[in-house]
DNA sequence: GCCAACGTTGGC
DNA sequence: GCCAACGTTGGC
């Protein structure tokens, strides 16, 4: 099976790909959209490649890049009252929720902006400029992945 | 099963 | 802070 490629969303202000840096590896937690939770659960596989993209951050930019390491298992903050993420829907033997873990791989240099990848018509196909997407994961080609890592040097 | 109301995401 | 997009909820 090919490797494939992913961008993952998260706002700085919650968990930074300075963040990442620090903890080395970490679990996906606190998705909570059905189509995210099909791809965490049904297509991530280790050794995919992910893009870790800041949202609502000055400037929104793809940082850096991370690796699968670790393939869907339960969400457990859902199934944890006190936590945020906490889902009632969720029961330990019929998890509704999925995460997968991943590792850090390396921040970039020069971070990629969206103005950066809205202006490269190479990019004008991903999820991340077409309008209304709110997909905290998705799935993106091995081009695109490739064209990003090449803006960021 | 429809659809209005509501909550959240995320760019600007 | 605003607002468009869109997913979810709940009344009927």
């Amino acid at each position: 099976m090919a490797k494939k490629y992913w961008l993952f969303k998260s706002e700085p202000n919650a968990y930074s790909i300075y963040d990442m840096e620090k903890d080395k590896t970490t679990f996906w937690d606190g998705v909570r959209n059905y189509q995210a939770r099909n791809f965490i659960r049904d297509d991530m596989k280790k050794g995919d490649q992910v893009l870790f993209y800041h949202s609502n951050a000055k400037p929104n930019a793809v940082a850096g890049i991370c690796e699968i390491i670790k393939e869907g298992y339960p969400d457990f903050t859902a199934f944890d009252p006190d936590n945020k993420h906490f889902d009632p829907k969720s029961k330990t033997d019929e998890p509704a929720w999925f995460m997968v873990d991943i590792k850090f791989i390396k921040k970039f240099k020069n971070a990629v902006t969206l103005e950066e990848i809205k202006n490269n018509t190479k990019l004008k196909n991903t999820r991340l400029v077409q309008r209304g997407n709110r997909l905290s994961v998705f799935p993106i080609k091995k081009a695109e992945f490739d064209e990003i890592v090449k803006m960021s040097k």
